[in-house]
DNA sequence: GTTAGTACTAACTTTTAGAAAGTACAACCA
DNA sequence: TGGTTGTACTTTCTAAAAGTTAGTACTAAC
């Protein structure tokens, strides 16, 4: 055996998935979900439908070119809905599927917490920056 | 003005953080607890006390140099406790703060909702891969 | 005395991210 | 009439990050 099972049935033939087996599909979509842009994209959606170009500037400092590249991931794992007007010059508005609202309020969760928990890091920072070696 | 505003005080002086503002303190820490190692490193430390090897067995993939460095963004960011025993060779055991137990919670969450959501993402992209251009 | 294990770090290569420009077209302004 | 702006991207090139491999200093086991 090389390689590590990625992927195991249980006895009623399930699949199961687990973020910790390396090759696990769970770990790429939990790596769409939780990239740098990709978590920032899901929390923006949670507040409603965007433009491409009002997602970017919603979506401070990401480039055009990974907020299309993180969307298309994000659809393909049937997180987020495209919906392209057929206009010149093109509207796509991109919103959250049900899916995908409910990564959104985990997400939102988690960023909500740590934005209130930011003072603590930022002291704790300080104490190991400062620290051990500063005696 | 060419910069954006990055941290922001309110009324009473107290530092607001937002994960869209770039530049922000909050981003930096967000990444570390959801870079591609990092939520795992999280999740398992969340079981219990970790050494290193023994960690890195059950963050199946990841190699030294990036485990050494997301534990080190980790505890300089006070989530992560490091105790090392001065013997030979040496120990150190991993653990988590009382403030990453709160990180590591909110993470299993997202964590165990993925796995169980897994099959709909899998037909999702089944869909979205042979799908539009597929007929 | 050879092998394996401890927790790393350093040098080097490969992969990915980011910056900038290109695309095709229309609406706006003068 | 014609230049500018805006739409949603893609392509190309460069900078940064991740991954691989080897090295360290030492011991316990075989």
């Amino acid at each position: 055996m090389e390689d590590q099972a990625t992927i195991a049935g249980d006895e009623h033939g399930q699949i199961i998935f687990d973020v910790f087996a390396r090759g696990c599909p769970s770990r790429e979509t939990m790596e769409h979900i939780t990239s740098r842009w990709g978590i920032l994209a899901m929390a923006a959606l949670g507040e409603g439908t965007y433009r491409f170009n009002a997602l970017r500037r919603r979506v401070d400092g990401v480039s055009e070119k990974m907020l299309a590249q993180t969307l298309q991931a994000l659809e393909r794992d049937g997180l987020v809905h495209r919906e392209a007007q057929a206009t010149i010059p093109p509207k796509v508005e991109y919103s959250l599927t049900p899916l995908g609202r409910e990564a959104s309020r985990r997400l939102l969760d988690l960023i909500e917490w740590l934005e209130g928990e930011m003072p603590q890091v930022m002291a704790a920072r300080e104490r190991q920056d400062g620290g051990p070696t500063g005696g």
